[in-house]
DNA sequence: TGACTTCGTGTAAAAATCACACATTACTTC
DNA sequence: GAAGTAATGTGTGATTTTTACACGAAGTCA
């Protein structure tokens, strides 16, 4: 019953779901690629591309966004692994996605990509995806909200400095549901994880606002006590 | 300063952590194989193997754990990828990790599985494994913990029908803590999920334990609500 | 100085969580 | 058949957490 059998070597892809926060329009917004090339081209996709031998996954992640969206060093996770036979009509690739948190300062960086037109999209106005690629998509975005209740992953999308509104406004695009401002207030203020600082966010005809920053350090050592970040 | 580039192809295996739990012992068990060949010839090891060409990734993982466990039926999920380049001693091999509960019934299966000796091991008693495998299993142990507290899976490593008491067990061993036997009932029969059978445990020598079976179909139903599972 | 807009704050009611002890039931043994 | 043994099954009050909710303060602009 057994067969010699010469192992069957899989083309290999990472595509990432590069999520973006517009506080201004206060929409979560995912960063798309126009494909150059056959198959689906034309179509809007994720970044992504294939795996070379001698790097990790992890390291493909992260070139293929900096060659194909200028962006580095931003927040990565892997995600999921897409194997179905048929998603690439060429032959069998597998997919490892992964899902990346950017700050606005990212945003322009990532448009500016000349080699392919890239453009941000927001989640609620995607247009038909290559491949198995809203799939994907779908799933970054369970993902998204499930690790947004319960580990401080938020921050990534924000400024470095940001208001307690802006924190709340992109809670509820993620979560898609209103919040109430002093709850919110008390609660992430209780796990003393924002650092007020000296400046206020001075914006149009009202009153500033008071900054934020995030303290990772010590999110770390709590983190390590078994401490969760929970909304 | 683009190459015409060969795209590489990856050897592309499955690799299974099957828990167990041993509601006597109350303890966590992960099941075993112990290798053939080399590498790591004689080492215990995560069942598993390659990918086929034409087949999906979780259709590897089930055809594995039938051929190496004799298991079938069980759940499974996906937990991670693996692919750091220098897993495998021979050749750049990656590897898509998934994790498996199963009940009781199945462990005498998997046990009498002769192509390959296969034994369950506590999770406190691991041996030293091959490969990454220690990794793996490692995060799969996370993932489970995780998991418990807000998705009732715990179901899927007890018969059928169970006790209240051995699902405290279950949640005790998993999750590292005890628990209030009154509090503990008093949250799992809130939900409505836990439907109490006619028959009762008998056994030993003390009062016989109603016996109760999940309502998955229920929980379906709830979930699509946005119910969670808390515990 | 008045109109406008967003910021920042406290309290009381309701709900959830936690800590905790003893009578019940069946089996075994004497 | 009485006594001993071992695990089951059950309720309440104290504490903590969550929820709902409204208005004065601070700045800009005309």
């Amino acid at each position: 019953m057994k067969h010699t059998y010469e192992y069957p070597r899989a083309a290999l892809t990472v595509d990432c779901v590069v999520f973006g926060f517009d506080s201004a329009q206060a929409a979560l917004q995912v960063l798309l690629i126009r494909r150059g090339l056959a198959p689906f081209k034309d179509h809007w996709a994720l970044p992504g591309g294939f795996v070379r031998v001698e790097e990790t996954l992890d390291d493909a992640a992260r070139r293929e966004l900096e060659e194909e969206t200028n962006l580095s060093t931003v927040f990565l996770e892997q995600l999921y692994t897409f194997g179905t036979v048929d998603r690439d009509p060429r032959e069998r690739v597998v997919s490892v996605a992964y899902y990346a948190l950017t700050k606005p300062t990212d945003h322009t960086a990532a448009a500016s990509t000349d080699a392919a037109e890239a453009r941000w999209f927001p989640v609620t106005e995607i247009p038909p995806l290559a491949f198995d690629h809203a799939t994907i998509l779908d799933t970054a975005l369970v993902r998204l909200r499930g690790k947004l209740r319960y580990e401080p992953i938020g921050f990534e999308l924000l400024p470095p400095k940001f208001t307690l509104t802006q924190l709340q406004r992109l809670y509820e695009s993620v979560l898609g549901t209103p919040l109430d401002k002093r709850n919110f207030r008390k609660k992430v203020l209780s796990h003393n994880l924002l650092v007020p600082l000296k400046e206020t966010h001075r914006e149009g005809t009202h009153r500033p606002a008071q900054l934020f920053r995030f303290d990772p350090v010590r999110y770390e050592k709590l983190r390590k006590k078994g401490f969760l970040f929970e909304i």
